[in-house]
RNA sequence: GGAGGGGUGGCCGAGCGGUCAAUGGCAGCAGACUGUAAAUCUGCCGACUUCACGUCUACGAAGGUUCGAAUCCUUCCCCCUCCA
């Protein structure tokens, strides 16, 4: 692997989150002399990001440790009108409140991989409504529409892929790249900001606004993507046994943030490593020459690493706690989904079917009754054969009655 | 505006008067094997309950024909292609 002048480029290409670069040497020459300030844009449509989200997250987190300055694009403005990047569909528009609140929620977020404030090198966070809820409509063609053609926007994946599926592609999606391309402009002129990064499905984005950089504002920005991460059987990463993983403790808790990473394929761990951890390269390495069982030290590594990271370093110790009496002892780790029940619910006995329900180890009494003929149920690790099997106050063993769909989600009954 | 084609369960995609809650694939869940891995094999996979080939809700929407429709007819909505 080439080595390079800045620490920046560096970094990223040793880590692992090179795969596309407008101008690779330059970028580097530039990062060698000086702070550059780069900027990720990310979408404001849910009040979380996600794990997709987190190799740029890191990419902003990796300028920061070697120098540089990063800004959090928040997309307040573009999110009115939605990335047709990768959908067939038109997405659902949100309102101002929904939007403003969603970005409220992951500032917090990067608030645990940045550090804002005013200095040379301190993070910033920006939303684009800030300028592109002010456009006007008729100087915004004549000064910006004139740089895009629609023969190079129609060659655009976005686009491109989109129109030969045979989708609809409305004017309002087709716009998204111009005010992508224009944020970047407007970025430079406020910040000095010269470099964007992003997916490897936002080059055609990116590529429009160095573009515009060069058409508008004479000067050489620089774009950078990552490749685009999946698991090494080929999957996209994004799923967790309690489904979607998200960023924010309020939609996934630390512990099943922990066990998304505990759960990683064997050939995945050194590089996730490299890219979602801060572990020097030479440990990584020695994680890396493990072989077999082994590897899950690796696992066990990673998943408090990362989860050191989002949630910090007491979470990430109760995660990994809990996991460790869960799937080494087998006994109950406090960190697991719980609910109570009287005394009184007790003696009568509790349900296995609600209980299941209500630790949502189960959508619905039909799938519990499902999950039960299947064998997958269990009850302090015992297989349950009925269905109308109920939990009483003998099961309560240590505090907590521990209930179980398959082998590794579990939750506690605790009495009141 | 004209002419064709199409809208089916989370997705893709069969079905084209009964045996259809609807083939198949993907995704998902569980079991076996393991190392809380991968691969593989097996079962489940609309909801509800008294678990039973029971009830309810479903094949764009609303009506209609029929003993009986996702399948036929009418109107409406939406999408695609070609023409103007």
């Amino acid at each position: 692997m080439a080595t390079f002048k800045s620490e920046l480029v560096n970094t990223l290409s040793k880590r692992g989150y090179l795969h596309q670069c407008t101008d690779l040497e330059g970028l580097d020459a530039k990062a060698a002399t000086g702070v550059i300030t780069g900027y990720v844009g990310y979408d404001a449509t849910a009040d979380s990001l996600h794990i997709g989200n987190l190799v740029s997250i890191m990419m902003l987190r990796r300028m920061q440790q070697t120098g540089h300055r990063p800004i959090a694009l928040m997309g307040g403005g573009t999110t009115k009108i939605g990335d047709p990047s990768g959908k067939d569909e038109t997405r659902t528009l949100l309102d101002n409140a929904a939007i403003n609140a969603n970005i409220a929620e992951i500032q917090k977020t990067f608030d645990r991989f940045l550090s804002f404030g005013n200095g040379k090198t301190d993070a910033v966070l920006m939303n684009n409504a800030d300028w592109l809820d002010k456009l006007e409509y008729i100087p915004f063609l004549r000064d910006i529409g004139r740089h895009f053609t629609i023969n190079r926007m129609l060659t655009m994946d976005s686009v491109k892929l989109r129109l030969e599926r045979e989708q609809p592609l409305t004017f309002l999606e087709f716009n998204y790249m111009i005010l992508q391309g224009y944020d970047f402009v407007e970025l430079y002129r406020r910040h000095g900001c010269t470099l964007q990064m992003g997916g490897s499905d936002q080059w055609g984005n990116i590529v429009q606004g160095v573009d515009l950089g060069r058409r508008l504002a004479n000067t050489d920005l620089f774009g950078f993507t990552s490749p685009l991460i999946t698991k090494s059987s080929g999957e996209k990463m994004g799923k967790s046994v309690a489904g979607a993983v998200w960023l924010n403790p309020k939609r996934l808790a630390p512990y099943d943030y922990y066990q998304f990473w505990r759960n990683t394929e064997d050939a995945d761990v050194g590089r996730f490593m490299k890219l979602f951890t801060d572990m020097p390269l030479d440990d990584i390495a020695r994680y890396e020459a493990l072989q077999g069982a082994e590897i899950n030290e690796g696992k066990k590594k990673l998943a408090f690493e990362a989860t050191a990271l989002l949630h910090g370093a007491d979470n990430a110790t109760a995660a990994a706690e809990t996991a460790r009496k869960t799937f080494e002892e087998g006994t109950a780790g406090g960190d697991l989904p719980t609910i109570t029940a009287t005394a009184a619910e007790l003696t009568a006995g509790v349900p296995v079917l609600d209980a299941l329900v209500k630790l949502t180890l189960a959508e619905s009494k039909s799938a519990a009754r499902r999950l039960i003929q299947g064998g997958g149920a269990k009850l302090n690790d015992a297989k349950i054969d009925e269905e109308t099997a109920l939990i009483r106050a003998s099961d309560i063993v240590n505090g907590a009655a521990k209930l179980s769909a398959g082998k590794k989600r579990h939750g506690l009954v605790k009495q009141a």
